[in-house]
DNA sequence: CAGTGAGCGAGCTTCCGCTTGACTT
């Protein structure tokens, strides 16, 4: 038997710590919370200041015997769950449950699987933080009063078997009034009027700055350009950079994989599973950006190598999340010289993601030059604009460029042709095309997730789930919307001759969007209307200020739900 | 008398967050 035990969460963790540490360390995992509460209603005595009644989880009986007669057999048990709430919490009730004594259980934490930070950790012991426990106890009271007695409000209003939630509906909330957004849009058009100029043989496309707004305006300023003679008025170029973006987190790593990989939510965790499993990525469940010393150190050997030294630009990048509890590292590939790995296609393509959005966070800015050229015309003070970007340094754009949600047309600006101030251009054409404007885009599983982690709602570990919940409730589907057609406005200036075409267009066709089914609206509207601060945007936000007091040691768990929970429990 | 169907009552659903297998299909 060995004199000391490690208990971490994860097994693959686990694993790798047990290499750093030697022989005299058996390492274990609890996988993840090894106790919950009870499951009726039984669970909290809310008398006894909702005094909660845990057991141990079915499918952990196994472990946590295992758990016990090791920890009998050692002579210092390390307590190594992750640092932030839950992890704390789960380290108390191992101590609680396997009956760890204090003089022989350590507390110990690390935000990086390296051996210096295993060994750091071992030298920096502390003890267990029963403020930090409370607030998570507060939490998942909290959320259990909320969900269970909401729910069964449903069953007898609504329909059986319906849930609600802190975090679910909320995420029902924001597909239901994104949908409302969608049918009150009211589209109008304009006219989008573009010039096919000419400067020695070479094109240049130019946008005209004001939009005519009816078919009238539009032929009147094309009529209007009839023996115009265009020149190139003023000539703008400005240097600009452009920054790669920070290595994954969850959430990011899930609108990426959606926006260029096609992968639903559940999809890339899965795959990201088998790769950390597997050793070829850092712990996928993670909301921070940060990359270990080493990690740095090993990228910038993999760039200067493969690109060169101007190609590396070691940085570290701060989280932008106000609820990041940063308890690990952001998603990185183990080792940066690997740059494939994976069983399986869909592996592959994620890990390959993976590693060139960490790769590029340690390259160089990309150096741009943009350039905007002003043509003007003797017949009216309209001014056209051609724009153009020549990239001089590529940077990090040689591997990795981000994806956006963005729909509209992206501006073709690629190289322009050189001109000088007044030089003379020929016209080819002048067309004005009517365009509409569109409603608000419908979510994807992927920019929900954003939206949600934006707001503070849910966590790593649990946006998966949430958007698979929000569906299997029939809250939410995911549809094919077929398109409409319309028609639409074409008009052309060629060889001082205007001509109108009407052509036809589709628009409205939407597919993998998340919209509400009638259920999810009825439930949202009702819980609006009696539950309103629960459904309001900000209750998470707000919740977690509390729980941070009680972390802090400010305020006391009975007292905090206390305030919560009268007033509730009255509307329900 | 066997088979069918209406009507009734009992028991169940449900939260969020931390982890993977162990199950089906």
């Amino acid at each position: 038997m060995s004199k000391n035990l490690v208990i971490v969460e994860s097994p693959a963790k686990a694993k790798t710590i047990e290499k750093y540490l030697g022989k005299d360390f058996t390492v274990k995992s609890s996988f993840g919370h090894i106790r919950d509460l009870a499951k009726g209603d039984g669970a909290i005595d809310i008398e006894k200041g909702y005094l909660p009644n845990y057991i141990i989880s079915p499918d952990k009986k196994k472990i946590v015997t295992e758990l016990k007669k090791l920890a009998k057999g050692a002579d210092m048990v390390w307590l190594a769950s992750d640092e932030d709430r839950e992890g704390e919490a789960i380290s108390w009730h191992l101590s609680e449950v396997l009956k760890l004594k204090a003089s022989n259980t350590k507390r110990i934490v690390f935000h990086e699987i390296t051996k210096t930070a295993i060994l750091n950790a071992i030298e920096n012991p502390r003890d267990i933080d029963e403020n930090l426990v409370n607030a998570q106890q507060a939490r998942r009271v909290l959320d259990r009063l909320v969900g269970f007695q909401l729910s069964p409000v449903l069953w007898r209003k609504v329909k059986p078997s319906l849930s609600a939630g802190r975090v679910q509906s909320v995420a029902v909330r924001l597909i239901v009034e994104r949908e409302k957004e969608v049918q009150a849009f009211t589209t109008s058009s304009s006219f989008k009027v573009q010039g096919l100029f000419e400067a020695s043989k070479k094109g240049i496309k130019g946008d005209l700055s004001k939009r005519p707004a009816t078919v009238e305006e539009a032929n009147a300023f094309l009529e209007s350009c009839k023996g115009a003679n265009f020149s190139v008025g003023k000539i703008n170029v400005t240097p600009a950079k452009r920054s790669s973006a920070a290595p994954f987190t969850t959430s990011t790593l899930q609108q990426e994989a959606s926006r260029k990989l096609g992968y639903n939510v559940s999809k890339t965790m899965l795959l990201a599973q088998r790769l950390y499993e597997n050793g070829h990525i850092t712990y996928m469940r993670t909301d921070s950006v940060n990359l270990s010393e080493f990690a740095r150190d090993n990228a910038k050997g993999s760039i200067v190598k493969e690109y060169g030294q101007e190609y590396s630009k070691p940085r570290n990048y701060t989280t932008k999340s106000g609820s990041a509890q940063e308890a690990h590292e952001a998603i990185r590939p183990t080792s940066f010289d690997v740059s494939a790995a994976g069983a399986d296609d869909g592996q592959k393509r994620l890990y390959q993601l993976i590693w060139k959005r960490a790769i590029a966070s340690q390259m160089s800015d990309a150096q741009l030059e943009r350039t905007t050229i002003d043509i003007v015309n003797d017949k009216n003070s309209d001014v056209f604009k051609a724009k153009g970007e020549v990239i001089k340094f590529d940077g990090f754009l040689k591997v990795y460029l981000e994806g956006t949600d963005d729909e509209d047309e992206e501006d073709e600006s690629g190289l322009l042709p050189r001109v000088s101030e007044g030089e003379q251009l020929g016209v080819l054409e002048i067309s004005a095309t009517q365009r509409y404007t569109r409603p608000p885009a419908r979510y994807t599983e992927a920019s929900l997730v954003k939206r949600l982690e934006e707001l503070g709602i849910g966590r790593p570990s649990t946006y998966a789930p949430t958007i698979s919940t929000v569906q299997k409730r029939g809250y939410v589907v995911k549809d094919e919307i077929e398109g409409k057609k319309r028609d639409f406005d074409l008009l052309v200036l060629k060889n001082d001759e205007v001509s109108k075409v009407t052509n036809s267009e589709n628009y409205g066709a939407d597919k993998n969007k998340m919209h509400p089914s009638d259920i999810g609206k009825v439930v949202t509207e009702f819980l609006i209307q009696h539950f309103g601060e629960i459904m309001d945007y900000g209750f998470t936000a707000f919740v977690e200020k509390e729980f941070d007091e009680i972390a802090d040691g400010m305020k006391n768990l009975s007292e905090m739900i206390d305030t919560f929970y009268n007033p509730f429990h009255k509307d329900v």
